[in-house]
Formats: C-alpha cells, structure tokens, sequence
DNA sequence: GCCCAAAATGAAATCGTTTTCATTGAGTCT
DNA sequence: AGACTCAATGAAAACGATTTCATTTTGGGC
C-alpha cells in the first residue's frame, strides 16, 4: 500500500539533486556539512531506505554473502554460521546460507543457487576439496570464496589443525596411561576433515610407539554401532581402554553404546570427542573434547572474504588460516582400568 | 574477469529481441515452441543467467524471504530453519537468516536490516508477539510476515499448542503414578512459548487434581541451576518425584544436575523435556519429551508466506496453523519411588 | 485467394541507484 | 582585479531485466 520513498524525493525535499543525496551516503566527505545534514535528517524522517535491487544493479555488488553448510543441525556449522553472520552484518552484509547434507551433487546445486541470486562472494564448507569441479567453476567466474573446515593449497581456507590436535589427544591418553586407544570416524572418503583427524591419530600412535587399532568407521545416517559394540564387547584384556571420536555427536553415539556394553565411562572406558559443542558440557558425564572455535572461523572466513571482495587483500595468494583449538577436559577420560591379567 | 552474459548478447545470438527471451524464462507458453527451444539451449551453451538484481529492481521483487530466530545454537530453530530454507529453495526463493539472541533491541535491528536488504517478507520468531511494535511498523509498510512458534490472534502464526501438550505429560506422569510434579523454565518473560507450556503445567495440575508446585524460573544465560538443585536435595517425601522441564536444553540441564544431587534418573526423579531435538536420543539415558515438529513448522510458515507474498492467500484473515506434536518415551521416566513413610 | 482473429514478436519505457563529466562558485595568489 | 585551483553540485547515462503496446505473422474459414 504505502510506496516506498525513493531518493529523488528526498532529493526535492532537500532542494538538491539526487546524485547530492547518493553521495551523503556514500561519500559524505564529498558533501558540505550543512547539506549533508539536512539531506540526513531529511532522509530519516522520510524512512528513506536506498533500494538494494536499483544500488546492486548499479554497482554490480548485491553485498550479500553465500553460505553452504552440510547441515544446520550439526551445532558445529550452527556456531559457525552465527559467526559468519555476525561478521558479516557488521559489515554491512547480508548472508544466504544453503546446506548440502553431505552430498556432492547437492552441493552443486546449491552452489548454482547462490550464483543465481547474485552472492558477491562465498563461504564454503565442503564435504572434500580435493576434487570439487565447482571450485574451479567459481574461479573462472571469478566469485571470490573462502573454504571453512576444509584444506587445500590452492584456496584461502579457515580452520583448524586437526592432524595436529588429534596428536596431542593421543599424547595425553598415552599419559593417562592408556595403550589401547581406538578411533572411530564416519566415513573416511565423505570428508577431509575426518581424513585428517586420522591422520593425527596415526601419527600420534606412531609417536607415541603404540600400535594403531583399525578405525572404526562408521556410516553416520544409518546408525550402526554395531561395530563398536561388538568391539566393546569383548573381554578386558583384548577391547580398548580409550576412545577417540572424530566428532561429538559421534562421541555421544559411542557414550551411548557404551553404557549399553555395561562399560562405565570413565572407569573402564575413557572417550575424548571432537568439536566441542557446547551441549557437551551440560551433559553427565560431561564430554571431554577438543573445542574448535567455530565461531570465530565464521567470523575470520568472513572477513577474509570480503577482504578478497573488495579489493583489499594484501595478496592475490591463498591464504591458511588454523585457528588454536582448546580442550575441555570433562568427565569421560580417566587412567585405564588396572588389568589383573597382567599382560606384559 | 569474465563478464557473466546478458539477455542481450542471448537475444543477438537467437536472433530474437530482449522481450522473446525474457518471456521464453517467464512466460513460456507465450513464445512459439521452436523458438523457446532454440533461446533455451543458447542460453544455457552460454551459461546465461538472469540478472537478479536487475530482475529485483523491475519486479520489485527480491525472491527473498528474512527469518529471524533467537540463535542457530539451539537445535529447535536450527531444525526450522533447514525446513524454511528448503521449502523456500522449492519455489525459488533464497533465504537470509538474521539472530537476536532473545533481545527485542536486536529483534528490531535484525529486522530493519532484512528490511533494508529488500527482502519479500519474514518468518519470526520473536521473543514475545504482545508487544511488539515492529510488527505494526511492517503492516504498515505491508511487508507480508508469518510468526513461528508464536501466537498472536492478529497476525498468521505457525507453531504447536504447547499449552494443551504439556497438560498431556501431566497427565502421563500422574497416570505413572507420579504426585509431586514440578516444572522449571526459563524466564516467562522472555518468551510467549513458555508462558504457554506453564499455563498447560497448572491447568493440567488442577484437572488431575494436584497441588502445583511454583514454578523454577531461571535464567538460560546464568547457570544458575541452583534453585532446582536445592529442591531436589530436601528429603524425600518433599522433593518432587517428576520435573517438566520447559525445554529440551533446560532438561540436559536439569539430568546433570539431578545427578550432581545424587538422584537417579528414572529411578528418584522422572524428568520430561520439550522441543524433541535429535541429540536427545543419543543420549543415555535417551530424553523423553515432547517432539515439536520443527521442520514442518518451518515449512509450513514458509507455504503460507509464500501465498501471501504472491497474493495467493485464501483470505486476508490471519491464520493459525498448529501443528501436532509427537511423543519420544525414552529412559528417564518412570513410576515414583515408593515412599516408605507412606504418607496418606 | 482473402479477410480476420489470435498468436508471436519487437521497440521502447521503466525500475532507483551510482557515477562520470561538466559546470558553477568560492577562495587564493600575485 | 584577474587568473587559477579546488570543492561542491547537477545533468544525464548507465546497470539488465520486464512489460506494455504496437506491429507483424500465422492459420482458419469461406
């Protein structure tokens, strides 16, 4: 019913012109104080709002970012979001976040989907970098994107040295006193992520002169704990004292599985989780874990991003940024149950 | 580098004019089969894509929908959001999400931002509907919104009648045998859903004929968990023998600090949440509680703001969708334990 | 073969900004 | 006072689609 007020109107009320009106707000410095003040409060009493559609069509810059997720349900992502969201508003930024529920093609499409609404740029979480065409898609179009979570050489990334904390994970088990320390994943090839945090627990029981214990890998839709069960379920001297879980929905499936093994945790079973959402510390026991800062890994690929938007970056080269994670040490480790076998 | 292709260059490339290609996207039945075929396949060898700003500015139509929600943190929006962001990609709409972390400050800014960004209209949910002068502010600008999880007689709500839900698990726990049942929530002020949930606390009390217990208010931020924590260490024939809690969150809570206080769960206190977000089954012993429909809530408010952004609603009057709720029985409710002082 | 209605197409205006380029005016220096 | 610089402003041309209105085709009926 009502039409918005657009800037020629504000520019007859001021009894300028509108290229005048323009300029207050996008070059104050190029307005007399006394006009750019009337102008201002000409505006505001009016509501004037500048039309997005009319200044993007002009300037060819919507200043809204694309966001693809995995999921919103992962606390992970949601975290992540905010921060990006955050940032970005605070820039003046809108965001449109899609998801791609862990699936290549999904991924494709949403990313097709940004591009048609004409993001300037995107943030990018992908199930695995290595080969994703679209990648070099958004490259000759040259859309300027930001990958979070994941590595690659070739493009700015925001994340986390996953390798690296697994590592030390394993190095304080080891301290604990633990020797038989399994791991369990979802599926290696649906993630970089995953790969690397395996990575990190290989080397860490490299380092640490233990033998590795084949992963568990799991398929995280279908909810198959079964391999884990029956790996609890065997007898003391044979089944893992500790437990490290590539995430920590994960960690709270395999919590889960254990109690209905009849292992209490932590006494006869220490489990460490990765991630660090906060639901983990509100539970009994609470999760230990390695806490990533999703957040601000929103915020730094935010920034980088329109960085690389407008111009700004200091070079043209991708850029790695690994964020420190921390550690919430909860109440699922502990030092291993003493086995009256003795074994050597 | 490469300038994306505009109608234009389609248009010399058919051998048609602007108007012929824009309506082979448009309006299709309008253009000669021959030709709209020969149009699609050019524009998609050169990769063509409408211009969406240009588009905007035309139509006056953004083909964006705003939604703002308390926070991505907590499952039950995150949930709803994956369903609008769905429904909203089905029928070609982008989504731009915005928080307000439960402020009503931020509530208005959050939505003048959406504002400012053109958007077509808005899912809310807002901290409390009553009073809220934004909301006037958008029907005044006829800016179409749907609330979610909200209720409000004038405007077009989508949600659950928490209300007549909680009276069922009232019902439920006395018929377990329980007397004693407590509720604790957040702030009622903060938030229209929580009034709803305590009113169906008390009215179902009164029809199962029970003394209702004051309600344990806390405030989400602080973790001041100890009012509960004091109640549930007075003695046994005092102390409730069931707790409703206001929200699935507040129950994590509430399990963790019924086990600081000793108590068994199912076994000394039967505890019931609400929301039914996912991790609640993970978790042993697995939550019960009542299981809002988050993503249906959030399609469905997406359908109805879609029609009324394109006029398609049925009527002008507000409308009132809610949803059924489902019911998860998980592990921590049982029967009361049996109170040897036998107290009539 | 001719006429007419209906279908298909095109020319041009329009959406509301931003930005270039030209112009005016005010101040400075000699 | 005259010449010159620099700041402030305005007029008008984009940006790329959609849509109205006029015009051309097409096809049917006789």
């Amino acid at each position: 019913m009502n039409k918005p007020v657009s800037i020629l109107e504000i520019a007859q009320a001021a009894g300028v012109s509108a290229a005048t009106v323009s300029r207050v707000f996008n070059q104050p410095n190029k307005v007399r104080a006394d006009t750019r003040e009337m102008v201002i409060s000409l505006a505001s009493q009016h509501d004037y709002q500048p039309n997005s559609a009319a200044s993007a069509l002009r300037t060819q810059r919507s200043k809204i970012l694309g966001v693809m997720l995995p999921t919103f349900g992962n606390p992970v992502f949601a975290e992540c979001l905010e921060g990006i969201a955050s940032q970005a508003a605070e820039q003046g930024f809108g965001v449109m976040p899609v998801t791609s529920d862990y699936d290549s093609d999904r991924e494709t499409k949403a990313i097709n989907r940004l591009l048609a609404k004409g993001v300037d740029g995107m943030v990018l979480v992908l199930r695995d970098p290595t080969n994703a065409p679209v990648l070099t898609q958004l490259q000759k179009q040259s859309v300027p994107f930001v990958l979070a979570y994941n590595q690659h050489p070739k493009y700015h990334c925001v994340g986390v040295d996953g390798r690296s904390e697994v590592v030390s994970v394993v190095e304080r088990l080891r301290t604990l006193g633990h020797r038989k320390i399994a791991m369990i994943s979802g599926l290696l090839s649906a993630s970089d992520r995953a790969r690397q945090r395996y990575q990190g627990y290989l080397s860490g029981m490299q380092s640490a002169n233990l033998a590795p214990i084949p992963l568990i890998e799991v398929d995280f839709i279908a909810s198959d704990m079964l391999l884990l069960a029956s790996l609890l379920k065997q007898n003391a001297t044979k089944r893992p004292t500790a437990l490290i879980c590539s995430n920590d929905l994960l960690a709270f499936r395999s919590l889960r599985t254990a109690t209905q093994c009849g292992l209490s945790v932590p006494e006869s079973l220490s489990v460490v989780g990765f991630d660090g959402i906060k639901i983990g510390q509100e539970l009994s026991p609470m999760l230990t874990t390695v806490i990533q800062p999703n957040h601000d890994i929103g915020q730094w690929a935010t920034t980088l991003l329109i960085q690389s938007i407008s111009g700004q970056a200091r070079s043209q080269n991708p850029v790695t940024h690994n964020l420190v994670c921390g550690f919430r040490l909860g109440e699922t480790i502990g030092s291993p149950p003493i086995n009256r076998s003795h074994q050597k």
